[in-house]
DNA sequence: ATATATCACTAAATCGTTTTAGCTATTGAT
DNA sequence: ATCAATAGCTAAAACGATTTAGTGATATAT
């Protein structure tokens, strides 16, 4: 671990002054006019010592970072670390870092972060805003703090946002039901004001009272932290008192979870129940009925958010709200059965 | 955005030096005697203002920058992604903070992540090395760059690493197919030289071996990158012409899919076979036949990994290799049929 | 009364860059 | 021959913090 090598160096070696160094390594040797011997002479030299540029130094003259925040509720569910992946990956092509943290689904952490990575100096935040966050969203606007929002929204605040078109997907879902015969459709939700959720839940309602079938609309809001028993008591009551036919769970965590309640109520599916879920996954497909799901476009969603966030830094009035269209994966789970 | 205020403000404010502000907010007034009352209007005014230091400045000055790197092949793998959330949590109780990257078991990658995030100004490196990767492995080691290997070692480079024990895992997998009457055990296997598939190797021969079994060995190789076909091909030929009575799958990636490839070949477990496998996860929990695995202490092992690196950070000549216990998880997918 | 010690503080250097202002020597124009 | 312009470079300040050496004033010792 012999120090590394700086611009001093190199100017000693080349026997010029240091601010000649750093014109002719940042491609300013024109600019400056500088004689192109010595410019080939510091690039020579550079390469030989193994010249890396001191990025503290840099970001402390320039007062840039290149780092940007990512805050997700957890980095360890498989749907938020699919975006993190490409947030990353997207980034190091920018020129960013990316720094990331879990909130768990709370608004003290989430401040707690918020304020943890503007002071490690993080230039934009990625954000999924938990349960209650909103005011903490609005100081970030009108702070004028680059903030992207991801998978989440706040319909009031004119904030960029990078999201699914969350009504669509559950008239998709309930729209396939419907077709497929099943009429008394139940829907799995967070107990939450979240607008992604709220919205879904419109496009379940809509869909139904659009079909004449307003009165087989079953909302049923579980705990967001700890949501099993909830679900299993939800479904105890919609299988054996309200008859439903169909069962539809607003995201990956719920679905899942009502996946192990099932089994356990030894509830065959599509045969007593139909179910459709959120967010693909492995258990989905290795499921003995492999189970129905809207897809999100992560990789688009993803990639909006960390485009946008870097368009925001660049230009300070660059605003962008997308809305990315879900897909139905039909299998065998919500299928009427021959 | 206003602009950040910067001990100087302060200084200006409270009418004394820079240095002496300094001295104060970092909790050395006593040592340098300064005045209590002086020392409390640095503070009170500090506070009122809203100052926090700017970390850049801090880490040019001191030299440190409290970044360490995490290199994991894939982030978006449930498995890193765990143990990504444990070493972020931990490493910001330290007051470090993480930078993740993934390698895609890619050797290129490797080395170009491991230049990055060294000029990033990383202090340290958790790296999950890849196929390939003992030659930059040893040159960390050899320029006494704080390193920490995470899930995979070299046992010829004497760096500190967190691993599971991987012999153990399998010789505990392995007796307890014998002890339910499995006696023809295939496994599959990458096709790698890394030592902790080799390890896995030889738990399973070795237990095999010792129980006069050496005659139903049967390891099956396939690629890292794109397994399912392998698999496949495997699986055909261990049960169609080894008539194989169970499978082990070394890696969860495997394991899953394995669990693909059986589906359609309808194969039935644990009747036509039974099945290991490795790292649990919903689906196998929530497979027709619920998964046994080999279990591991990830929360162990990565809050060793960091503590390990942190601690070898501070101390040059610390050192530190753990191996962790696994536990077996017994499903029905292992059960001799009654 | 003088030297010494202690107290409470400040000036200035430093980390590695970048940038602005300025300097010197040569060239060109008149 | 003189002035201006230009080419090619350097000195120094700045970013925001920390630390070392040092300053002036007061208190204590001789």
């Amino acid at each position: 671990m012999g120090k590394r090598v700086s611009i001093k160096d190199i100017a000693k070696i080349v026997s010029v002054s240091p601010a000649l160094v750093s014109m002719v390594l940042n491609g300013k040797a024109e600019q400056y006019r500088i004689g192109e011997e010595v410019a080939k002479r510091v690039v020579e030299t550079a390469k030989e010592m193994h010249y890396a540029p001191n990025l503290v130094a840099k970001n402390l003259r320039s007062g840039k970072t290149q780092l940007v925040g990512l805050i997700v509720t957890d980095i360890s569910n498989p749907f938020y670390s699919a975006i993190a992946r490409i947030v990353e990956d997207r980034a190091s092509e920018l020129n960013y870092t990316v720094l990331i943290s879990s909130t768990d689904e709370n608004l003290k952490n989430t401040e707690r972060l918020v304020d943890v990575l503007q002071n490690k100096g993080v230039e934009g935040l990625i954000l999924v805003p938990c349960d209650g966050s909103m005011g903490l969203v609005q100081r970030l606007y009108e702070n004028h703090f680059p903030t992207v929002l991801l998978d989440r929204y706040f319909p009031d605040i004119d904030l960029s946002s990078s999201c699914l078109d969350n009504y669509r997907a559950t008239e998709l879902a309930t729209e396939h039901l419907l077709g497929q015969g099943y009429k008394n459709i139940a829907l799995i939700a967070y107990n939450t004001e979240m607008h992604h959720i709220l919205d879904r839940i419109s496009g379940y309602e809509d869909t139904m009272k659009n079909a004449g079938l307003s009165a087989y609309i079953h909302v049923r809001k579980v705990n967001i932290l700890n949501p099993r028993p909830g679900i299993r008591e939800a479904l105890e009551e919609l299988i054996n008192k309200e008859h439903v036919d169909a069962v539809m769970f607003l995201t990956n965590m719920l679905a899942t979870n009502g996946l192990y309640c099932l089994n356990e109520m030894n509830v065959k599916i599509p045969d007593d129940v139909a179910v459709v879920g959120f967010n693909g996954n492995d258990a989905f497909n290795l499921f003995y009925s492999p189970v129905t799901y809207v897809k999100q476009p992560i990789e688009q969603v993803a990639k909006q958010s960390i485009d946008i966030l870097i368009k925001r830094i660049k230009k300070s009035n660059y605003k962008s709200k997308v809305f990315l269209e879900p897909e139905l994966v039909i299998q065998q789970s919500s299928l009427r059965h021959a």
